[in-house]
DNA sequence: TATACAGGTAGTTTTCAGGATACTTAGGTA
DNA sequence: TACCTAAGTATCCTGAAAACTACCTGTATA
């Protein structure tokens, strides 16, 4: 797992970014982090985000194999949303980029 | 520095995304972590981003204290910029952030 | 005189993520 | 028969980020 040049390091910071970036997705994925959570309890703590941009951005994260996708049978029908495997590593990055924030909050909270 | 709770933590992580994120701010950092660069340096090793791209990105992390920018009385005059001491503590984020993508290239490069 | 380099600025246009609004599907309940 | 909840879809629209194009300033070199 050796950073072979320079270029190709930040093209993956660009690239990660890409992922996690945007204005709701790395919300979504820190909320996953706890535990798993129905379409409707995702909607209610990402105050404001509409039906359509939670769908859009669910399945971008499940096309790229961060969250998957859980119907349960029960009535009424539900569906739980959690992170893969691969979404779980993701945890460890969320707790930098908060413990980032958290020390720097002069710049995180000047910014706007 | 404690996360006093979830809600909060979450807040953070979308400040921090929208700071770091953007097609550009990462690589902008990135590439400011091993040394100084002048402004056409910066221009060389972000491919395709323009003159007036670049100046916008620069001055908004001169305006939170990311960056500095410091003016080399020679002939022609150069304009360097470089991390400051806030900056600098973003390396081990960034370096967070590289391993993660290069652990998980499946998904990096799929998402595109 | 003019051409090149360094580091920009100004004004306009394009693009597209995300928002607004309304509708849908499907079972359960009064 | 109508209405409720859960989990969406379908369309169209907007605002802001980024791109495009052109120009500017100062110094030096031919």
């Amino acid at each position: 797992m050796e950073i072979k040049n320079k270029q190709q390091g930040i093209k993956v910071v660009a690239d990660v970014l890409d992922i996690v970036g945007g204005k709701w997705r790395g919300q979504i994925l820190a909320h996953l982090c706890d535990d798993p959570k129905r379409f409707n309890e995702l909607k209610t703590v990402l105050n404001h985000i509409t039906s359509s941009t939670l769908t859009k951005e669910l399945r971008y994260l499940e096309d790229i194999k961060m969250v998957e996708r859980k119907i349960i049978q029960q009535t009424p029908i539900i569906v739980e949303y959690r992170l893969t495997n691969h979404g779980m590593s993701i945890k460890d990055l969320i707790k930098h980029i908060v413990e980032w924030g958290l020390k720097h909050r002069e710049i995180v909270f000047k910014k706007d």
